[in-house]
DNA sequence: TGTCACTTTTACATCGATGTAAATTTGATG
DNA sequence: CATCAAATTTACATCGATGTAAAAGTGACA
């Protein structure tokens, strides 16, 4: 910015106006300084402006694996939504070791950015300290109970009631659900068991143990062995809703290795919507969560709570919505379905 | 660190010198100073060191779209590799406005990255000086001509020839191919076109240009489209190789509607060995580029060139590996053949 | 022409960490 | 106990941009 300087014949600080938008500069001065600054291919010092005015303008992400397509989905619309505000995105994974997902959250303060949104895969109740910091995070998905955070979430109950509800709208009674936590009722998954509960009752029917499947984590690959297992123990059931739709799209595989036919012995639902789903064979009935909505919200809210700067507004809890996409896997293979979103 | 400097009783260079792992501090002061540390919660301001040492462990990854899963999972890949390297990595995507695709690339040298992983979709030739910049860039994929970036990719002809060769073992003689660009032979598409046309020459068969189908982006509802062309154009085929799964996926979707049978009546071929293609129903044939060793080799050149400093070593040209991986769409379904990979 | 109000430009300090080189302490040795 | 080399610690300048406040420039009007 010397250089600049120099070349213009004004000092740095003239050259810092023009660049950085002041309205009292002169055209002919501001003309003169970017054409010293074309002419030597000047950039200014990002790390430098950081350290003066306190901020990067960049947002970290903190999601399990990006791999897994419900999170790359929604890395994508992030991105959008924070480079729409002038933000860009720093991606951390936090299943790179599984059991540091809460530390990788904390280690990510130590980068330089301005705010976090995390997408936890579950969290613990003894990590709520660790998440309740001094540093604008907005947390996506399950509400952590007991934080302070901001929080964007649709209703994984009523949104699991709702998938549920059509199945049994269809006439199938023996539902199976393929998702829950070997090791107990937490966060996401136990909200959306709720939700499948809660359905069944809606239409008195009683809850059957044998058809509650669970998967250790929501991979195609727990999703064919989950179904592999139900398939095995001869419990009879003609649906199956998934907590999402990779275990829905490996249970597919697996009924369709069994011989059993989709939707007419068993219809499968999923949760997420992912792109995957409307290519499947059969197309899956799924969720889908406003994917664009979530994103946009939680980046509003984040930098929001970045600006305000020393205010500390009350955390904000932000319900958005979803939709019931009905698909082939549940009620067969027609024509003209396939754009159905 | 003045405040840490000032509880511990040491000058602030001291404070510093314990934080950077300076070798020639005593045991009982270091142990001061990290008392006063985490007594008082202190953590270094990344953007002052950034300025003061001038780089900041941020490698930026630019590629079109995180929502492809091929991107996805690269970008699992890189940011795996560059967190055992200790950088983290800031994501861009280029298609966010589809026509600045280089744009996107130089602006991200304003964000405070070290260097740059660019993924491109396709470079045209004009573009080639906004690449050429002095700053490190790996440039991944088809290797674009006039650059003197680095490059790591799979040989896109080999790897394509010894798809359709797979076929032709199969004794397909009609092999039509979706995925060319319908505005000429540019990049990647031109490649995967190149190594088709040689395995049906090593076959003897006549390229057949009915049997070539554009798709003006790779994603499954182009693979679709492209296949329900094809068969309307009523012109006969027993196979096709997709230039990526996400067509491959799509075309097997219109295939089922139109009531052929794979791979009875057609076999089908992706490339990329994206994670759904081991769960399709069929499962998906596809090349298995070395994501991890593309990655990897990627990150390694790149703080390779970072750290150098100066020293301005010869461009890198690494080809990276692959291989076939066969399953349903080609040769049938065939029980304990769902793991190969 | 002088005064005032306003615009434009400048000089300087500062953000927080680290490199340099000099000052100080430590301890081994004659 | 004096001396010297090595180990520690310190003071100060510096990275590159921007906020502050004061100085210089401009033009309108009496």
């Amino acid at each position: 910015m010397r250089d600049v300087a120099a070349l213009a014949g004004v000092s740095v600080k003239t050259v810092s106006n023009v660049l950085s938008g002041y309205e009292h500069v002169s055209e002919k001065m501001r003309a003169r300084v970017m054409d010293a600054v074309s002419e030597l291919g000047y950039e200014v010092n990002v790390s430098a402006r950081n350290l003066r005015v306190g901020s990067t303008r960049v947002l970290g992400l903190a999601v399990p694996e990006l791999s897994q397509a419900y999170f790359a989905e929604l890395a994508d619309a992030v991105i959008r939504a924070a480079g729409a505000r002038g933000y860009t995105v720093l991606i951390e994974q936090t299943l790179v070791d599984r059991s540091l997902e809460i530390t990788t959250v904390s280690d990510m303060r130590r980068h330089s950015i301005d705010g976090l949104i995390y997408s936890p895969l579950a969290v613990h109740p003894g990590d709520v300290d660790q998440l309740d910091v001094d540093f604008p995070i907005v947390v996506l998905g399950e509400k952590v109970v007991g934080t302070r955070s901001d929080h964007v979430a649709m209703s994984n109950i009523e949104a699991m009631k709702a998938a549920t509800l059509h199945v049994l709208s269809l006439g199938r009674r023996r539902v199976a659900v393929i998702g829950t936590q070997p090791d107990g009722p937490v966060g996401t998954a136990a909200s959306r068991l709720h939700g499948y509960v809660e359905a069944l009752a809606e239409h008195d029917i009683a809850v059957d143990v044998d058809l509650i499947v669970s998967a250790a984590l929501w991979h195609r690959e727990n999703g064919v062995e989950a179904m592999e297992r139900l398939v095995a123990s001869r419990v009879p059931f003609d649906a199956v809703v998934c907590f999402n739709d990779a275990l829905a799209l490996g249970a597919m595989r697996a009924l369709h290795r069994s011989g059993l036919r989709i939707p007419e012995d068993v219809a499968v639902v999923g949760f997420d919507d992912i792109e995957d789903s409307a290519y499947s064979t059969p197309s899956l009935t799924t969720i889908s969560p406003h994917r664009d909505e979530i994103a946009q919200n939680a980046v509003d809210i984040l930098i929001e709570r970045i600006e305000s700067d020393g205010a500390r507004p009350a955390p904000r809890h932000v319900e958005t919505g979803y939709s019931l996409v009905i698909r082939e896997s549940s009620t067969g293979l027609s024509v003209g379905q396939l754009a159905t979103t």
